[in-house]
DNA sequence: ACGTTCATGGTACGTTCGTACCACAAAAAT
DNA sequence: ATTTTTGTGGTACGAACGTACCATGAACGT
């Protein structure tokens, strides 16, 4: 046989090429031709790493979800270790905004790949929910560190605060995507938020 | 020629054929000859009444957005006419989420229409951000009322939260489309935001 | 009464897409 | 050395889709 190939290395390449290609055309309108020539390879190959388009679109989304992963850690690494709670939820907030391409790319792409879950019945299964999941997990772990440090506002609860700061922050992403709203904006918005939320850590104090 | 047709309606009927199509199987995949069958004609017909496919779906979105206006001003006038600024903005918050069916069709198809918008050219037209825009107007409006009535939370920047709450209503609403949320736990946050934004108004007084 | 316009039906064409099929060479296994 | 596996290329097929074309009867203008 020719050179022996890894198979997750390639298999993520492709995907990855899918996640570029789709970024820049949109999810839909996307085939399996323009993957192979994102990729720089034939459209056999692509069949060959993944032999149905379904589950190539499906391992995109955990390749989407993986590098969102990846960098939100590694911002949240760079805001500082001990930085307390409030810089680290911003951080991750933050990174959820669609403000260079890479990001812009993830929130268009996850956006596209909710719309499909929410009538496709193949996507609707389980990987989907697990990042956002993941994420509110992430954030209300860090409200509950907050309240016991005294921090957060009184008669908060960490688990809801979570949820409407992640929708929030997802909600403003798309108003960014759609042309409405700047991100300097958004991150205004959300960063009053968080003043309101985590008293005597805002702007003046 | 045959009896003489209200064009205007003709197209509205069509358009909300295409609504519902697309609430069931998804923007995507939703053709002019499932359009045809769905409002009970013959796909000429669809052709005649729009030329192109883009046409209609342009009108499409315009139907939605004038279908969710009427439902929103219904469900305020239905709060009470004089029931003061909390009610309105709970009431115009509460109608974006996806709770029953026309309210999941609007919110999948204008998700779906903003991710189109964000990658085609022509459908990043004017008529996109209308909508937002409007009801981001809106609550501004209701929000600065509220704020000369002393109703709201000291500092509070009618702008700036009227952006934040539609953002989070909308988050919330994809969260219930993607089924990570319920709409009970959805209106629990939103109006649990709401209830520190108008303080004196909630759950205790 | 007659020609024109309007609404509607049916259908065919060109394209694109996902998938399947066939072929072949290189490396591993025996 | 031979046989089997593995990676890769090319291509063809069937379906679906948007659009264009042709036809036709029924109402309106004159």
């Amino acid at each position: 046989m020719p050179k022996r190939v890894d198979h997750e290395e390639r298999r993520t390449a492709i995907a990855r090429a899918l996640i570029r290609v789709a970024g820049r055309r949109g999810l839909h309108r996307v085939g399996m031709r323009d993957v192979a020539a994102e990729a720089g390879i034939s459209l056999r190959l692509v069949q060959y790493y993944f032999e149905t388009k379904e589950k190539l679109l499906l391992h995109g989304l955990r390749q989407l979800a993986a590098d969102f992963g990846e960098r939100a850690t590694a911002r949240r690494r760079a805001a500082g270790e001990g930085a307390g709670p409030r810089a680290a939820v911003e951080a991750l907030l933050l990174e959820s905004l669609p403000t260079d391409e890479e990001s812009r790319t993830f929130h268009l792409l996850f956006t596209s790949y909710a719309v499909l879950a929410a009538t496709d019945e193949a996507l609707a299964a389980q990987p989907f929910t697990d990042a956002p999941d993941a994420a509110e997990n992430a954030v209300t772990h860090l409200l509950e560190q907050a309240l016991g440090e005294g921090l957060l506002t009184p008669g908060a609860d960490p688990r809801r605060e979570a949820a409407g700061l992640l929708a929030m922050a997802a909600g403003l992403g798309s108003g960014i995507l759609a042309g409405q709203r700047s991100p300097h904006d958004a991150a205004g918005v959300l960063r009053h938020h968080l003043d309101r939320l985590f008293p005597g850590t805002g702007p003046e104090g």
